[in-house]
DNA sequence: AGTGATGATTGCAC
DNA sequence: GTGCAATCATCACT
């Protein structure tokens, strides 16, 4: 049947008088080869004077064959052709499975908070990052400068998302209406252009993968700018590193804080329990290594400690005048916590008078420091006899370098207090 | 740029 | 799992 159409077309009573198609053949074509090289020789003509006729003439001739009644069937049988051949042989790699590479960029970006649905500007990554690193204030601007910048890539990601979608629909639009118009004269078939639609959709897919593959990476790169711990460390604020060292050096026999004790720290310090670890073991080793450098600084925390035990015993005191008083050790007020205990190896009167002045606490202050100081003495890690500057001194570190009072530290919960020793735990 | 301080990590021992 | 010791990487100061 094809081949009687088109030898009806081409080779009989086609395109007689232009473009116009002949009245329907009334049997088979002839057979006379010579008639069939004339009427090819006939369309080529035509073909090549096509430039010369008038847009008119054109327009005329093409109404003329959309009009004609073989044009349908011309049309469906000339599209099957098509079909068949190589002509639409890209439409058969449709249907392809999703690109699993471009999943991957997807699930990164969705976890990541750049796509998805918005969370405050934030993500789940910055939110691991920052309870992996601390929660300083140092790091939540640093989080904050990370949540902005994140923003900054989102918004960006979106907005050329959106132009691609924009500027992928206005495309396909176009060559669709187009190819309908060009349907009209040509064997373009509905499902050529759904096929059309989809080669544009891939193009574009791929474009949209490339920027999805460059916000993974800007992505990238600012958590490894952002969020790295090691590569941004951050000091400590003084005010954490003072509650850290105010807690070792009151608890110089054995600064091995307990988990609640550490958490304790943890808090008062906006950081992590891990960082209260880190610092101590850091601060253990360093101390260890070079006792003589931290002397000053043990004598100036253990001042302050016992300044602030001074104007607690004398609050206890004058609280408990009317009953029977008592010495700090007797621990029977938890009303306050002394916090400097057993490891106290100061001797106050030695003091200068930046570090301490007892007249400042007064007569009735000092003289229970006197009997803090003895108390202190009883346990055996308070020393008068201290030779020049040395106003401080690791007794507590034995022959072996190690702590004497740390065992099993893990489990201690409190310093290891001797007779008498008076609690202190600086972290409540 | 050099240097010491400091927070974090790693490997090992218990 | 915890602590020690060594080390790394960065900060902060000169």
């Amino acid at each position: 049947m094809l081949q009687t159409l088109a030898g009806v077309n081409l080779a009989g009573h086609s395109v007689q008088g232009g473009m116009a198609l002949p009245p329907p053949p009334h049997g088979h074509e002839g057979a006379d080869g010579d008639g069939r090289k004339q009427d090819i020789g006939d369309i080529l003509h035509q073909i090549m004077t096509i430039t010369d006729q008038s847009l008119d003439e054109a327009q005329a001739k093409k109404h003329a064959l959309n009009c004609h009644r073989m044009k349908p069937a011309l049309f469906s049988v000339l599209c099957e052709i098509k079909e068949k051949t190589g002509l639409s042989i890209r439409g058969a790699q449709e249907e392809d499975p999703p690109d699993p590479q471009l999943m991957r960029l997807d699930n990164m970006l969705l976890a990541e908070g750049v796509s998805g649905p918005e969370k405050g500007g934030g993500s789940a990554a910055a939110a691991a990052a920052a309870a992996a690193s601390g929660s300083s204030s140092d790091n939540s601007i640093e989080h904050s400068d990370y949540r902005a910048k994140l923003t900054q890539i989102r918004q960006i990601y979106h907005t050329e998302l959106e132009k691609y979608e924009q500027a992928c629909n206005e495309f396909t639009t176009h060559v669709m209406n187009l190819l309908r118009e060009q349907s009209r004269t040509r064997p373009i078939s509905p499902k050529e252009i759904e096929r059309m639609v989809g080669i544009i959709h891939r193009k574009f897919s791929s474009i949209q993968m490339q920027l999805k593959q460059s916000t993974c990476e800007a992505v990238m790169i600012l958590r490894s700018r952002f969020l790295d711990a090691r590569r941004k460390r951050r000091n400590f604020s003084k005010q954490a590193t003072e509650i850290l060292n105010e807690y070792f050096y009151s608890h110089l026999s054995n600064p091995y804080p307990s988990e609640e004790a550490k958490e304790e720290l943890a808090k008062k310090c906006s950081i992590t329990v891990s960082q209260v670890s880190n610092w101590f073991g850091n601060k253990r080793i360093r101390y260890k290594k070079n006792i003589g450098k931290f002397q000053e600084e043990a004598n100036l925390y253990a001042a302050k400690t016992a300044v602030t035990a001074a104007h607690a015993v004398a609050a206890a005191v004058q609280n408990n005048q009317t009953n029977s008083p008592t010495t700090p050790n007797s621990g029977s007020s938890g009303s306050f916590n002394l916090p400097n205990s057993g490891d106290m190896f100061m001797n106050m009167q030695s003091l200068n008078g930046d570090s301490y002045q007892g007249s400042q606490v007064g007569a009735n202050v000092q003289s229970q420091v006197d009997t803090l100081r003895h108390v202190i003495n009883q346990t055996g890690g308070y020393s008068d006899g201290l030779g020049g500057n040395s106003l401080y001194s690791p007794h507590n570190l034995n022959a072996n370098g190690g702590w004497q009072d740390a065992t099993t530290p893990s489990s201690v919960t409190s310093p290891t207090e001797g007779p008498g020793s008076v609690h202190s735990d600086t972290s409540n």
